[in-house]
RNA sequence: CGGGGAGUAGUUCAGAUGGCUAGAACGCUGCGUUUGGGACGCAGAGGUCGCAGGUUCAAGUCCUGUCUCCCCGACCA
C-alpha cells in the first residue's frame, strides 16, 4: 500500500468506530447503489435492484393472498387534489416537487410529482364506487414517489424512492381498521420471516401520525447502533379523504354513506434496514430468502491444466443446484482470493468452493457468510446440505437480531433512568402520557422520540415518567433514523 | 437553516513558506508469469488542479467572489 493512501478501498470502517461510514462502506463494497446527479437521488445498480425485486416478488404474493390487486396511477397529480385534505397538504407541501412548466409553456394549473397517491387514487375510486357491492376496493401499486427531503440518506430517505402503496376503501370504520391492522401484521410477518428482521409494532402518537390519517400503525426495527428505523406503516384514514374526494356509496338500505379507507406502504428503505440489521465489518450479509445469489460457486484452478476439469464439474453442480437455488458460478479470471472477498462483501449466504482436490475426494467446501464456518460436504448430499444451511442461516440471522433487540430494550420508571438508557443506545419502554409539546421537549432534551405504543403492552398502564400523570400507556422510545 | 469537512487522473489522496514537463496508490489497457483467502514483472492510456476574476516574471499554492459535494443535527417511508 502506498504511504499516501489513507483510505483503502477494499477495507470497511468498523461499525463501532463510525456507524454511518460503515453503512456507506457496505453499500459501496456490495455495489448496490450510487448517488444520482440530483441531490438525494439514487442510481440503483443491478445487484441492489435484484434485492428489491425479491422483496417485491415475495411481498406481492403475500398481499395478493389477502385479496389485493395491483394497478397503476399517474405520476403527476393536480396540485388542487393535494390541497383538498387540509392536514395532508400541510404535511406534504414542504416536500413536494411542483411542476409549473411543461411543453415549453407555463401551466395554468401546476401539478406535483406524487409524494404519495392517496389523492389521485381516491379521486378515481369516487368514480368507481357507487354501491356497497363495489366494496371493498383493495388496490396496491408499485411505484416511485418523490419527496424533497431536507436531508437525504441512501435508501433511508432518498429524494426519489420505490415502494408499494396499498389503498383500500371499505363500507365501515371497523372493516377499515381491521384492514389497516391486517396489513401491519403482514408487514411484521414479512420482515421477520423473509428479511429476518424482528420488529416492534404499535400505534403512533398524534404528532407522528401520517398527514391525513386517523390512526397510524407502525413497525419499528432496531439497527445495530441501537437506533430505530420505521420499516413500514399502515394508516387508518377514517372517512376524511372520502369526504373531500366524494367517495360515497349506497348501502343495503338505500342510504348514502362515505367510505372508510386505509393506506399502507413499504419502501426501498427496507433495504437500508436490511443492511443495518445484519451486515458486519466484512460487508453485506443477506438473509438467504432475499439474497439475489444464494450460493456462489467459486472454482479453484491451481494450475491451468485443471481448468477444464474443474469447470466441467462446476457445470454439473450448477445444473444440479439451479433447479432449487439462486446460484451463480464465478468463472472470471480473477484470482481465487479476490473472488472470495468479492462475494463475501456482496453478502452471499453460502459459498461453494471446488478444486481438483475436492473432485478427487468427491466433495466440495461450503462456507457460510454469517458465521464464516466452513464444512466439507460429499457431493451426493450437497443439495440437502445447502438446503439446510440456507435455512439455518436465515434462522440464525433472525435469532441474532431478535436477541439484540430484546437485550437492548430496557424498561424505565424514571426520567433519569430514561436518559441513561437512551444514552446507552437502548430502546426504552416507559409509561407515557405526554402531549405533542412534551414529545418535542423530550426530543430536544434526549434526541429520542416516541416510536410507538407497542401492541404487546397495550393493556398495561402506569405513571408517566415524564409528566407524572397516572393511567399512562406503555410507549417505546428510541433515537431514530 | 445551524455545525463540521472537502473540491487536483476512473477512485482515494499527496502536493510547507508561490518556482522547472503536476505526483502516488489502487483501478484500467496490452504482454508474460501466476491462481486452495485481496499476486507479480514489464509496457501503456488517463489532468484546461470546481468556476470566475485578481496579484505576480511565475499561481494547484496568495487575494476576492462564486458554485458544488459529503458528513452530523431539525423533516420523513
Amino acid at each position: 500500500m502506498g504511504e499516501n493512501n489513507k483510505h483503502d478501498e477494499k477495507k470497511i470502517t468498523p461499525r463501532k468506530s463510525d456507524f454511518s461510514q460503515w453503512y456507506l462502506d457496505v453499500i459501496r463494497v456490495a455495489d448496490l447503489v450510487e448517488h444520482g446527479p440530483v441531490k438525494g437521488t439514487m442510481i440503483i445498480k443491478p445487484y441492489g435492484y435484484a434485492i428489491w425485486e425479491n422483496i417485491q416478488k415475495e411481498f406481492d404474493k403475500r398481499i395478493k393472498e389477502t385479496g389485493v390487486e395491483n394497478a397503476y396511477f399517474p405520476l403527476f397529480i393536480p396540485y388542487e387534489f393535494l390541497q383538498r385534505e387540509k392536514s395532508h397538504v400541510e404535511g406534504f407541501s414542504p416536500e413536494v416537487a411542483v411542476v409549473t412548466h411543461a411543453g415549453g409553456e407555463e401551466l395554468t394549473e401546476p401539478f406535483v410529482v406524487r409524494p404519495t397517491s392517496e389523492t389521485i387514487m381516491y379521486d378515481a375510486y369516487s368514480r368507481w364506487v357507487t354501491s356497497y357491492k363495489d366494496l371493498p376496493v383493495l388496490i396496491n401499486q408499485w411505484a416511485n414517489v418523490v419527496r424533497w427531503e431536507v436531508r437525504p440518506r441512501l435508501f433511508l430517505r432518498s429524494t426519489e424512492f420505490l415502494w408499494q402503496e396499498g389503498h383500500t376503501a371499505h363500507a365501515t370504520a371497523k372493516e377499515a381498521d381491521e384492514r389497516a391492522q391486517l396489513m401491519l401484521s403482514i408487514y411484521k410477518k414479512f420482515a421477520e420471516e423473509f428479511l429476518a428482521m424482528p420488529l416492534y409494532t404499535g400505534k403512533k402518537t398524534d404528532s407522528e401520525r401520517f398527514a391525513g390519517a386517523d390512526i397510524t400503525y407502525t413497525t419499528e426495527a432496531m439497527m445495530q447502533d441501537g437506533k430505530a428505523l420505521q420499516f413500514a406503516t399502515s394508516h387508518n384514514l377514517g372517512d376524511k379523504f372520502a369526504k373531500v374526494f366524494n367517495l360515497k356509496f349506497t348501502d343495503e338500505n338505500g342510504d348514502t354513506k362515505y367510505c372508510y379507507q386505509t393506506s399502507w406502504g413499504m419502501s426501498t428503505r427496507s433495504i437500508g434496514g436490511l443492511i443495518m440489521v445484519h451486515s458486519d465489518d466484512r460487508g453485506l450479509v443477506l438473509p438467504p430468502k432475499v439474497a439475489p445469489v444464494q450460493v456462489v460457486v467459486v472454482p479453484v484452478w491451481p494450475k491451468e491444466e485443471f481448468k477444464n476439469e474443474v469447470n466441467s464439474e462446476v457445470e454439473k453442480i450448477m445444473n444440479e443446484l439451479k433447479v432449487d437455488f439462486r446460484v451463480k458460478a464465478d468463472l472470471s479470471d480473477e484470482r481465487v482470493g479476490e473472488k472470495l472477498y468479492k462475494w463475501e462483501k456482496k453478502g452471499v449466504p453460502v459459498r461453494l468452493e471446488i478444486g481438483p482436490r475436492d473432485i478427487k475426494e468427491g466433495c466440495v467446501v461450503l462456507s457460510r457468510r454469517d458465521t464464516g464456518e466452513k464444512i466439507t460436504v460429499k457431493r451426493d448430499e450437497l443439495k440437502k446440505k445447502i438446503f439446510n444451511l440456507l435455512e439455518e442461516i436465515q434462522e440464525n440471522l433472525y435469532r441474532n437480531a431478535l436477541k439484540r433487540m430484546e437485550e437492548n430494550t430496557e424498561r424505565v420508571e424514571t426520567y433519569d433512568d430514561f436518559k441513561k438508557a437512551i444514552d446507552n443506545k437502548k430502546f426504552v419502554l416507559g409509561y407515557w402520557a405526554g402531549s405533542s409539546e412534551d414529545e418535542k421537549q423530550l426530543k430536544t432534551e434526549t434526541m429520542a422520540t416516541v416510536r410507538c405504543f407497542p401492541f404487546e403492552h397495550e393493556d398495561e398502564s402506569g405513571k408517566c415518567f415524564y409528566t407524572g400523570k397516572d393511567g399512562a400507556k406503555l410507549a417505546l422510545f428510541a433515537r431514530s433514523y
